[in-house]
DNA sequence: GCCGCTCCTGCAACTTCGTTACTTTTGCAG
DNA sequence: CTGCAAAAGTAACGAAGTTGCAGGAGCGGC
């Protein structure tokens, strides 16, 4: 559970105003153990709050480096907070994603990096995502 | 270029009945070098060609077998030809993707495979999805 | 503390992507 | 050739995300 101080400052670190909606969006994704959709995180803030300036915000919140894009097969996007070594500078984000098919929750398993791979001539890699599909630890039978 | 031939018969190996939409789609999919979205697939098809067809045809390619999601960021689903190896049993695509950022188009490098990865505990993984971004060969500056 | 510029918010309307329900047509097995 | 199940076509709907604009709030300067 992040604390408000450290939310008002990771916002504060990233140039970005300090407002009530953005306050309460990084606190959503930080406390959050998996990737979320636009529309699951609109469900846990208080629902007095703008749909358009929420994603407004994760836009923002995405072209600051504090929050980075899940890739997935689905045709949502979810977001997900970078972790706290992520700078605007140094925007790299090394560890696999698990997305379970039975909660479908996308978890950042941060202990595991990706492999690198040998690409082809003339192929230049900047990011890498990678993406397991299975069945998490709170889903497997006992 | 598949054959009309060829395309008809991937059909029926897959246990799917001859139609015109089917053999049309299958085609577009089959000469495309990179995944297509679904408005991009209907863009290359006759203008007469029934949008909500077209989706139930991905959907049924997709279950059968044929065709396969490719992941992305974004938020429309994109598709690739399977390879030939690929049955309705041993529906498996162990190739790594690429996007590029410039023509944003989504590359199978078939000939990367997916390297594997050691899971934390209960963790069991069954499709692998592995995303490179950068620039393609076509895009690269001379 | 207050002023003002700039950025952020909130509202309305709209676009795109994809789905559901229902009827009609068509592939194909017997 | 005929019947039936599966696919196509039609219409209406729903969710996700965007754009344009007016009003409000953060924050640096004084």
């Amino acid at each position: 559970m992040a604390t408000p101080d450290r939310i008002s400052q990771t916002l504060t670190r990233h140039g970005l105003r300090q407002t009530a909606v953005r306050r309460a969006v990084l606190q959503v994704l930080a406390d959050s153990a998996f990737a979320l959709s636009g529309g699951e995180i609109e469900q846990q803030l208080d629902p007095s709050t703008d749909r358009i300036t929420l994603y407004r915000t994760l836009k923002s919140f995405e072209e600051s480096g504090l929050v980075h894009r899940v890739v997935d097969t689905t045709d949502v996007v979810r977001y997900a907070a970078c972790s706290i070594e992520c700078s605007a500078h140094a925007h790299f984000d090394n560890h696999v994603h698990f997305k379970c098919t039975s909660c479908q929750h996308i978890y950042c398993l941060n202990q595991v990096a990706i492999p690198a791979v040998t690409l082809p001539d003339r192929f230049q890699a900047v990011t890498r995502d990678y993406l397991l599909g299975g069945v998490c630890r709170e889903c497997q039978p006992a």
